[in-house]
Order: C-alpha cells, then structure tokens, then sequence
DNA sequence: CCAAATTTGATGTACGTAAATCAAAAAATG
DNA sequence: CATTTTTTGATTTACGTACATCAAATTTGG
C-alpha cells in the first residue's frame, strides 16, 4: 500500500500536524524536526495524493491563453481547441479564459500581461511576439510565481518554463530536403512564400530551408521571399504574379497561413506546368490540394495536441509537478496524400 | 460551483442514498424514483468527480500487457515504455503487469487471455497475433466487461474497444511514395525486407506499399518480398545477396525490424551504389544510418505514445468516461535527417 | 529561574463520493 | 386487511489531504 501522511507522522515520530506543516511549508518547525519528517518522506517513499489534495482545497486552475487577434484558419483552428477544452473544463478542474490581442503588436500583449500578472491565474499560455518587452514581462510573471508557457511560437532567452509548439528550424530543412529530393537532380528557382518575416516562427523556418538548400540541393536557387502577411488575396496576388513573370520557378514553399490564394494562384497559373509544392498547417483546403496533388506535401503541427499539452504543462508547474517530456514534444507532422487523419 | 450529489438529491427530492444506488446502479429503486435522479442529473449537468469516487473507492487499475517475447529493438523499446509507466504507476493508481507470451503463437496467446478472464482485471492490451482462436478469446474477454486495447498490431473483427497502432497499410503507402518521389523518374528494381507474412502489420504496410506502387509509379518494379524474420543476421544475408545477384535494385524498403543487419549489408555492398532507402522504426542503429546517409526515411510508431495511450484508454473505459479521439489517435512519424527528436 | 516566544500535538471539519447499516415508509401479495 | 417484500431515508465511516484552532510542551531571552 501507499503511504500516507499517517505513515509518514508515524514513522518520523511526530504528529500528523507536523508533517501538514512541513509539507505545506507553513512556519513553525524546527529545523531538526522538520529533517526528521523530510527522511521519513524520502524512505517511505511518499508521494502525496495529488487528487485527494486537490480535493481537499477544491483546487481550481485558472488558465489564460493569449492569442494575436489573427483572422486565417490556423488561429482559428486553435481557437477552437481552445473552446474544446474548455468543454472539459468540469472534468479537469481547470478554468480557462481567452483574451486576444492585435497581431504583432508586443506593447498590447505586455499590457495583457501585466495585467495578469494582478490576477495571478494558475498559469498563462501565449503566442509569443518576439520582443524585448513581451521577454521582460514574461519573466515579470515567471519570478511572481505564475507558470508560462509559450505556444505554437517561442520566446526563447526568456523564463518561460515550457513551449508547446514545434522546432521551426527543423521545419524549415526538413521542408527543404522533402522539396530537393522530390525535384530529383533537377536544376531551377524557388519561390517562397511566408507571411511575415516579422514572425519569429516563420524567420526560422526560412531559415532552416535556406540552409539546407544552400548545403545540399545547389542546382535549386531560392528567389526572394514573398511576404504574404498571411492573407490570401496577398499570396494569390504575389504567387500568380511570380509564376507569370518566371518561367524557371520549379518549386514552391509556402511557410505561412493563407495558403487558399496560393492554391487558387497554382490552378489558374500551373495547371500546365509541373512545379513541386511544399507547404506549412493542414486546413480545409490545403487537404484537398495535398489530394488532387496541387500540393505535394503539408508539413504540420497539431493545434488540439498544443492546447493540450500546454494545459497539462501548466497544471504541472502549478502544483510542482514533472512532466513526462517526451509526452509533450510538439512533433512536426509531414502529410503526404496517403497518410492523411 | 459544480454540483454536488448532495444537489442531485434535493432537486430530486430523494435522499442522498438513493442518488447513490442510481449512480452506481444498485437494485433497490423504483423505475420513476430512477427517472426523477436521472432527470435531475441531466438537469443541472451533474458529472461526477472522478478523483473523489476514485479516492473513496480507493481504485486502482490492475493493467496487463501482453507482448510476444520477441528480441527486437521495437519490442524492446515497448516493454521499457511499458515499464517507465509501471514507475509512474503510484500515482496514476493503475498495477501494471507485463506478460510474455512465445511470438507467432496464437494459441499461447489465447491461454493467456483465458487466465486473465478469470482474475478479471481493470484492462488488457495486447500486441494481437491474427488468428480466430484470439478474436474469440478477445471477444470473451469484452463480453465480461473487460477492456480490451490492441497495442501494434490489430485484430479487426474482433470486439477490442480500441487499437493503439498506426495504420499499417498508410505506412506503407506513405513508404511507396517517399520512395517513388525520392527516385525521381528512373526505372529500377525495388527489394523489399520484411520480416514475415504472418504478422497482420507486416502484410498491411506490404499491401499498401505495392499498391501505390503499381498505380503510381510503374518504372519501379518489385522484388518478391525477402522475410528476415526480424533478424538481423538473416536481414544481412539477405539482402547483401540480393545486392550482389542484382545490378538493377536502386530502392529499398524495409518494412520490419532486423534492421542493424539491413545496415550492415549495405555498407558493404552499396558504398559505391546509389541506392534510396526506406526503413520502420527508429532505433540507434537506424537513426545513425538516416544521419550518414545510408537510409533515406525512417517511418515510426512512438511506442512511448503508444503504451500511455493504451493505459489512458483502457482506465477511461473502466469508468466508463469517453476518450478524446485525437489525443489517441498514434500518427505514423516520418524521419529525415532534419527532423530528428 | 521566570516569562515570553516558539514549536509541537491533538483534534475536528472539510472536500465529493462510496458503501454499509438499520429504520421507516410504501408497495405488492395473498 | 394483514403480511411480506420492496423501496426509500437517515446516518455513519472511510478515502487522503488541507487547514484551522487551542492546548501543551519545549526552547529561548533576559
């Protein structure tokens, strides 16, 4: 049988009192005592009952998510798993709100924060904007005690205490190495098309296929990036203008959101022309492009796995818990027409 | 605040007992007194709390894991996931015990399942051998309320309540189209390592590997299929003989475990040949041939995933609560040299 | 050494549910 | 209608922990 603080009271010598004291860090022990109790812990191997705990303080976590105020299906999409967990709330114990703020402006976001940071929620999930103010008011939250964790895009040399998203980077080469291999030996341009180069994920991701082009797949330049600010009137517009104007784009990656203009672009422009697309988040349409081969492979994260790992993480921190770190990698997603959900 | 029994109770009109003998469906109610409880539960949106009962009930979950003893990386990596959880088990209440029935023997596998019918534990996963003999055995076990997870391999047709595995038959697929892709236009020979027919996933991946095969890329032609027995010293001899009798293979897929003697082979045989390979499973041996070039692609399972899915599943269905379909739906992974974890 | 301060013990209540017991009420049976 | 059977109520204890209160013991300071 498991220990219980009766068996830790016992085998210490003291009483149940003491023991509530010590493990709850409340004042009034005595150094020696309070080592006595720690042994006794560490030899019976107690670990306490997280749920009778809970019950007990009718314990509550009330989570916030921050998310930018961005209209294309991936926000939604997350959104959405967001409301979904809420739908679960009861169950969980959790109490999550959603606030949402302009799209890449930091001081909206470090006023949230600072705001909460009054409330003091059990835990706070964001969509980092990299900026040196979002840094400090992060770490502001961090040193109060609130737990952190950045979703889907980073803040790294911050405090955060987790990310729940994906390698960007590794997105990025592993982009190039599917476009290269899949262009064989052949020799032409690539076109590029992300959404801001304002965005951290989307600069990493560029980054990593940049790299890997450049080492491995030579016979392949990349033009430059086309900066569709996720929109797709933008991208149809950039896309079908590039593909009018260069007889030699052979390949296509698309490390952004708005993806639909880009598909449209490819029907009216390509229909003709073998090119080889890549692109990033599986929605509605890029499915149907990935299937009727516009597309030739989606790379992707899991928004509900995000949502979810990010609540784990955070009800973790908030009771001082570990958590099983392999069970909360984000993994990249790479979807080829044949293994589709 | 959530409700309570005790709300239950008052909004119907009846004492807390009778709350008690419907919710765990004890005899002893009329049919209206069900009806008013049920309503009122329905009412005020009563669910109930699962640590509490679990606390009171002082539950655990007494868990078996049936895998075949197998000497191969992938189950050896299954059981020390099945045993990181087995560490985890104070706190999860669950009791793991893993069995090791002999490999392709169905019949062990049913005398199995037939003890384990009668201590009745909380739930079994099981790595299926696909014989009648264990779909009935299977079906035995579920018509006693057991829950039943099959774990890698599945047992369609059966009454399992859940399957924790890829979709085989999509792995293969996806393999084919890597390959084909990878290898441009060019006419070959393609040698395919298995590890043997009888197993259910081995033939799904085959079947869906040589599908869109045919259909997609008819330059490449397919070798009959070598069974190395998952072995590595019979996955060497093979195909380093099937190297040296065959100028014409450029692609290899190789569908099972034996790996390291795939490796082996190829290294001896093909530093100076190009050849595109594609292999299951991602082990030491097989993560360092994807780095030094020698495979191309690593499909995989995350058995880590696939061993807390089960667990996860198998406890909901003992208390009857519903599982979150994506969270345990198992993605088949795919590696490149980028993207490694 | 005495008073004050600190530390410890003893005890009770609470959280939400399970499960048991016994009494009381209602319904079914003859 | 009386009797048996079934249904319902009332109450208690338990699960493991948190938290509060008050008394008792111990230590500390002057």
């Amino acid at each position: 049988m498991r220990p219980t603080v009766h068996d830790i009271a016992a085998a210490a010598g003291v009483s149940l009192a003491t023991v509530d004291r010590v493990l709850n860090q409340r004042p009034g022990v005595r150094h020696v005592t309070r080592e006595k109790v720690e042994t006794a812990i560490r030899d019976l191997g107690y670990v306490r009952d997280v749920a009778a705990a809970n019950l007990a303080k009718s314990r509550v976590y009330p989570l916030t998510f921050i998310l930018p105020a961005s209209d294309n299906s991936f926000m939604h999409g997350l959104n959405a798993e967001i409301r979904t967990a809420i739908a679960r709330s009861v169950a969980e114990r959790t109490d999550i709100r959603i606030v949402e703020v302009p799209a890449f402006d930091p001081q909206a976001l470090v006023r949230e924060l600072e705001t909460l940071a009054a409330e003091k929620p059990s835990g706070v999930a964001l969509v980092a904007t990299d900026a040196p103010d979002v840094r400090s008011a992060v770490d502001r939250l961090v040193k109060d005690g609130i737990p952190v964790v950045t979703l889907v895009s980073d803040l790294t040399g911050s405090l955060r205490h987790h990310y729940a998203g994906v390698d960007n980077i590794a997105a990025g080469r592993t982009a190039a190495r599917l476009l290269g291999r899949f262009l064989g030996g052949a020799k032409g341009e690539i076109a590029i098309l992300a959404g801001s180069m304002l965005v951290r994920d989307h600069r990493e991701r560029l980054e990593g296929f940049a790299a890997v082009m450049a080492q491995e797949f030579p016979a392949l330049h990349l033009l430059s990036v086309l900066e569709g600010r996720d929109d797709p009137e933008v991208a149809h517009m950039l896309i079908a203008d590039a593909l009018g104007k260069n007889d030699g784009i052979i390949g296509i990656y698309s490390l952004g959101a708005g993806n639909r203009g880009l598909i449209r672009a490819l029907k009216e422009k390509a229909a003709d022309r073998s090119l080889t697309v890549i692109a990033h988040e599986l929605t509605a349409h890029t499915r149907a492009a990935l299937l009727d081969g516009t597309i030739d492979a989606i790379l992707n994260q899991d928004a509900g796995h995000e949502v979810r790992s990010a609540i784990r993480v955070l009800k973790a921190k908030a009771d001082g818990l570990s958590v099983i770190d392999a069970q909360e990698r984000i993994r990249l997603d790479i979807f080829l027409k044949d293994n589709l959900p």
